[in-house]
Order: C-alpha cells, then structure tokens, then sequence
DNA sequence: GTCTATAGCTGGATAGAC
DNA sequence: GTCTATCCAGCTATAGAC
C-alpha cells in the first residue's frame, strides 16, 4: 500500500466526518490527505469507490483494534464499560461518524449499500460473538435472541451517535438510561428456576404475538 | 397555505426519501413536487430553509396523527404493538427515513442541527409522555429515568431504519430482540418489595460506577 | 405567482505534460 | 505517479418577462 493510497483513505475519512455524506467529493477528500484531486481517480477509479475501500479497511482495523479489549470482558457490566470506551475513543476518531454518514448515503446509492452492509457486520459479528460467550451458561440465552441483539446494539450505537449530534446532552442521558436497562438482563441470572421457566414462557407469548 | 408552498413540502419529503440527504437539491425537489425550480427561492429563500420547514411541519403532522392513538396504549406491550405499526407505516410515508437523513445531514450543517433536533423533540416528548403514564405506580418508574428511555427509543428508531436500509432481515432480528429486551421490564412489576430493593440498589451501583 | 434564461460556482472525470 | 488544465453536468440564486 503506497503512501498516497493510504492518505487517501484517511483523507475520505476526514472528510466525511468533517463535511459529511452531502458534502464530501474528491476535491474535499484530497485537500484533507494533502494530495492532488486527480490522484482519487488514478488510484480508486472512482470517488465511490474509494469511499467503499476506506469503509472497509478504515472498520476492519477498528474492529481488530477492539477485538483484544473485548476478548477480555467477563461480564455485563464490564461490557458495558468497554462499550462506553469504545463510542467515547471511536467518537475522537471518527469512525462510528463515517460509518453513520455511509449508512445515510447507503440508502439511496445502491453502490455504497452492500460495502457499508459489510463493514457494519464486521462490528455486528464482534458483538455477537462476545455476547455469546457473556451469556453462555446464562439463562438469558435461552431466552433471548444474541444474533438479534447484536445487531440492536450495532443499530442503537449508529442512532445514539447521529442523536448526540443535535442534542450532546439528550444522548449521553440516553446511555445512562440504556445502562440501567442492560443491568436488568443481570437479575435474570438471580433467578430461581420456577420464576425463570415463567419469565421465559411470558416472552415467548409476547413475542409470538407480534 | 398555497398549494403550491404544501406541494414544495412534500416534494422536499419526496426527494429526500428518493435521492438522500447528499442529493436533495432545488431541482430534485421542485421535479418531486411537480413545479417550477425557480419557486422553492420565492416561497422558501433556500433549500435549507424549505427543508427546515418539511422538517418541522411534516413530523408535527405525524406526530399529531399518532398521538391519538399512543394516548390509547394501556400497556407496555400494547405500546410495542403500536411501535412496529408506527415503524412500519412511518417507514412508508418515509418519515423517519427522512429525519434520518436531515439527523446525516446535521451533522456538518449547522443550520440543519436546530430544525432537526426540534423536530426529533416532538418524537421525543410524546413517547416520553406515553412512558411515564404507562409507568406512572410501576417500581421500574423508581429506578429508570423515563426521559433518558425516550431519547434512546427514538435514537434506536433512528439507528435500526438506517440498519435496515442495507441489511433488512437484520434490523427484522434486531426488533424481535428488543421486544424481548421489554418484556424484560415487565417482571419488575411482579417483583416483591424486597426483590425489587435490591434491583434498585444494583443499578444504582452499576449505573454511578460508569 | 409562475415561467425562462442565465450568471457564477462546484463537482466528477479525463487528457496530456512531466 | 503526480501535476495542470479543462470539459461538461448539475447546483444555487437571481433577473426579468408574463
């Protein structure tokens, strides 16, 4: 990977943190890697593809870069500390706000749907797999559906980061809030078995309702 | 208001939903709306401006509509019910597809942030308000802050229609989990004194800590 | 109020010098 | 690989006819 190639995939992540989704272009992304604007075209072809390279290795090495921290996590709460980190040091970087803005983009170009759709799943399959392992053993896994979980928790990081933007202080009461509601997953591993086997005959039934 | 100003605000909806935050423009509206390019600056000065005015009579008016019909809700399941018929329905008229993408766009356009965080507000305080008299006697009311709830369901509104956007089974699996997370706080009502005392106190220590 | 026309600008993309 | 120069499309906004 050449200098100017890298550059550039930083430089598109700058740019769209600093100018967003509608403003971002190939003279914005090569004035913030401090390159010549004919270079993303030379390089990436095209300013949507470069966008879709620096969406891929831009989350990959997030994701890895975590990966070791969350592999360490023995419970919940601990979870939920590191989550905390990770929105706060990611927010710095910017990469949970580029992934927000290609999601945006992603609606309505085809092109940039199945490129954000990998990147996004790249953290999905991080999540899952340490809720997985939080909750092996816990009742809460009979219960509950991790896979779909994990993708709520991907889905709610994107909306609270898009929230914070209008409203800082309406977010981070927002995450306090969700705090509180994930210590409520916890007392199910208070239970007895009697009230368990009830609990998770009442979600089943309200599931299936709807 | 003169047709031709109502036509302007839902061409602006219109073109949103089709084109995204990054390719709203005069003409893409004005050819939504089915009238002259040059009259969204006679009735709106700027496109910023009509968008602005989507923003804030567009979610008054769906929040109006649904209003009536969340003051039925007598409980918390009957209140996911209405939820997925509201996501479902909103999804169609594309309105909050399109706070979704006023909410990108915000981000880096600081003339957006203000409209679009009042209009999110509107969300806000009504689902608020339905929370706290579902709420009103229960002991989760003691422990939860019901205002930080209500921004973080709208934020998650937010996160899982964009999730959806690339991955539709996924934000399918993402809701169905979250239904199950609810029901979660139905149980706290079933909790004796005691039980419940101590709920409270390890999410009060679980919450100061982070 | 609505239309045409257009000025002035920014963007994607390419050609060709170096 | 990198640069300058440039074409052309699409954008905001306005002027002026109707």
């Amino acid at each position: 990977m050449s200098d100017t190639k890298q550059r550039l995939l930083d430089g598109a992540i700058a740019a769209i943190r600093e100018h967003g989704i509608a403003g971002v272009s190939a003279r914005t992304i090569a004035a913030a890697a401090g390159v010549n604007q004919a270079l993303v075209f030379y390089h990436y072809g095209t300013v949507d593809d470069l966008l879709t390279a620096a969406c891929q290795a831009g989350t990959a090495e997030r994701v890895a870069h975590w990966s070791t921290r969350l592999a360490e996590v023995r419970s919940l709460r601990e979870l939920l500390d590191v989550g905390r980190a990770l929105h706060e040091q990611e927010q710095e970087l910017g990469n949970v706000s580029f992934l927000a803005q290609m999601l945006a983009g992603a609606q309505s170009d085809e092109r940039l749907a199945a490129p954000t759709g990998a990147a996004l799943q790249l953290w999905v399959d991080e999540i899952e797999s340490v809720l997985r392992r939080l909750l092996a053993g816990s009742p809460f896994a009979e219960i509950a559906d991790v896979a779909g979980l994990a993708r709520a928790v991907s889905a709610a990081f994107i909306g609270l980061e898009l929230y914070g933007g209008v409203d800082r202080d309406g977010m981070e009461r927002a995450m306090s809030a969700l705090d509180q509601l994930a210590v409520l997953i916890e007392i199910v591993d208070d239970l007895g078995p009697i009230a368990r086997r009830a609990l998770q005959g009442k979600i089943t039934r309200a599931t299936r309702r709807s």
